[in-house]
DNA sequence: AATGAATGAGTCTTCATTCAT
DNA sequence: TATGAATGAAGACTCATTCAT
């Protein structure tokens, strides 16, 4: 583990109350209650509110990465890696839909420099299927389409998705979420295909 | 017009406050200095910063579904009006990237009766546009899919691809406009049609 | 006035604060009930604590080079000015025991730039002083000696007498005051003289 | 040795630290880390901060009297002793110029019960002088003034005498010094003695 | 109606001190 | 005896809001 145990249940807490109440109206004493620590003991181990925040939202996006390098691998045909991409997704905004917003968003109203890491790492993920759909199009199964353009549609109809999905009740998801992964993959994949047959 | 002229150059100013700064970061001095009035005097519009914050939201919002209703005419077919949405949305976001953020979004960490607003709002939209994929369904002309879903995924790549275009010089900006516009339209509506023929 | 009513106010207030309690021992809520403002008010008029103290550091150091410069005139005998001056420095004692302390000591753990200004101020002051007490020695009424280290001496004197006869009660202060001037003089000009007779 | 060796490993480190930084902005912690322990090791000697302050202060203090009284002895003139506290004087400045401010001015701002301590050292010592000062009365070679008045002038005119001269590099300060102590011993014997030849 | 000087509740942050090891 | 992680009281500072003019 890459934190010591306080430090961990210091980023937790804050994960929680940062979700529920934003940064503004998180207060620190909150996030310490959460964690079970005194105030004083966040600055050991952050220098602010702010910094805690940052190490935070770096480690979800980080690990929101990871989780979807680790559902795709490289000898998966092109629309493998689309289709798990998909499900992934669904998965990352079930369990932490509200930072997900915070990750995936411009928020731009907050720390140049964490802006700018957010948009490093987004570019990385959109380039990288950028990729994905250019193998397609080189194999000829996708039509000639900017893949960059068809990229950011492919995600965005996936963001918009799982977050209606989300909000259902748990008996319905897993229900739901199957039958509008098929209309969605049923449809971009249709849209994408070179040809009809 | 609805409101004094006072009122109006507030709330004009506050919405190029807060789309700069963000609802905490925004501080009423400035919103008056903008406004070129007395801070005092906000106070005689508005009673709090929240309410002003809302009002502007609100009247962003209304306008927003104004534009689109008035791209929108009940004698179009199913398809002009999803292109005709495209099109809107494009202009949207160029004119108003920040605040359509701020209406578009679940700011969920937000005083409950706005979100519930907005979010009525936002499905009104929804539920017209379902309506609208539902004629293109009862044509025979859309395949038999999930009408919401589909105006979901229609919406959310709109909404990235928009605002990905937006980002780009004004000099770049037709250009790509109408490129990623077709790219987007090729794909959904092959995607969404009923036989490849 | 060079400042507005509020800001002399609270000026006024924090000298008393700052004598009373020393820079960190006194709170701003402190200085606000003396000045009778709120707390608030305080940064209106001064951007932190230290600029606070600062300002009114720098005040009271004027305000002292002022008196002294009100005393001594230039048509003054090199002697009726040291003269001048050691009836001023026990005015100013009596008047402003702790902060002149403040102003004339090093207190060396502040802040740099205030430090510097400080000793700026004493330097012409000394410089000042040096350059009579050359006067005397050029017209060959006061023997060969360092100028600078004679008006150190000479001040350095006066400094330590006057703060013991300043804590005496009302009463006997004036008495007092006359004798220890006589005393200190006497001594002085004697010491100082360039032939006995 | 009076206290444990790790005592006193911690009233050094204090003294440093509270040279440099002065009570307020001096950090138990740094005060640990200059001494080479753990922060809680100073709670197993001292029990507070205050505590060691005052006791790194009386410490100092007292070294100060033990030096002055090792170098006046009973045997000596009324002159000579005078003469001695002056070399004296300079040598303590010298070496530990920041605290010996902090023992001998009044930082009336702090914990009264220290306060009233230190001015008992002083008076102590100033009363000494002022018997010193009498017998040079009593034995007809200093005239008929205030005895006290005579030593605060004294010892006021070494110390700020002293103060400027040990701002100086170590390469002028020994030639500095010589002719600095000249200067004040001729003006301060002249000035004292009864009559002119 | 318009103003902006004044306010003080609210919050981040510091650091002397404690105590389990 | 020695430690340093943890604590929380205390205080500087911000800014939405008020109100006398």
């Amino acid at each position: 583990m890459q934190f010591a145990d306080t430090k961990w249940k210091i980023i937790h807490a804050s994960r929680k109350v940062f979700a529920e109440k934003g940064f503004h109206n998180a207060k620190m004493e909150d996030i310490a209650d959460e964690a079970g620590v005194g105030k004083g003991t966040i600055y050991d181990y952050f220098s602010s509110k702010k910094e805690l925040f940052e190490t935070m939202i770096k480690e979800m996006a980080m690990g929101f990465r990871k989780l979807i390098q680790e559902n795709i691998s490289e000898d998966m045909d092109f629309d493998e890696k689309l289709k798990a991409l998909a499900r992934v997704k669904f998965e990352i905004i079930k369990n932490h839909k509200d930072i997900e917003n915070l990750v995936f968003k411009n928020f731009s109203n907050f720390d140049e420099s964490l802006m700018g890491w957010l948009e490093k790492i987004r570019n990385e993920m959109l380039e990288y299927f950028e990729g994905v759909m250019q193998e397609g199009i080189d194999s000829g199964r996708i039509k000639d389409i900017n893949p960059k353009y068809a990229t950011l549609m492919y995600i965005g109809g996936l963001h918009f998705l799982s977050h209606y999905i989300c909000h259902m009740e748990d008996a319905d998801y897993e229900k739901e979420k199957e039958s509008a992964l098929d209309t969605f993959l049923s449809i971009m994949f249709k849209g994408l295909e070179k040809k009809c047959l």
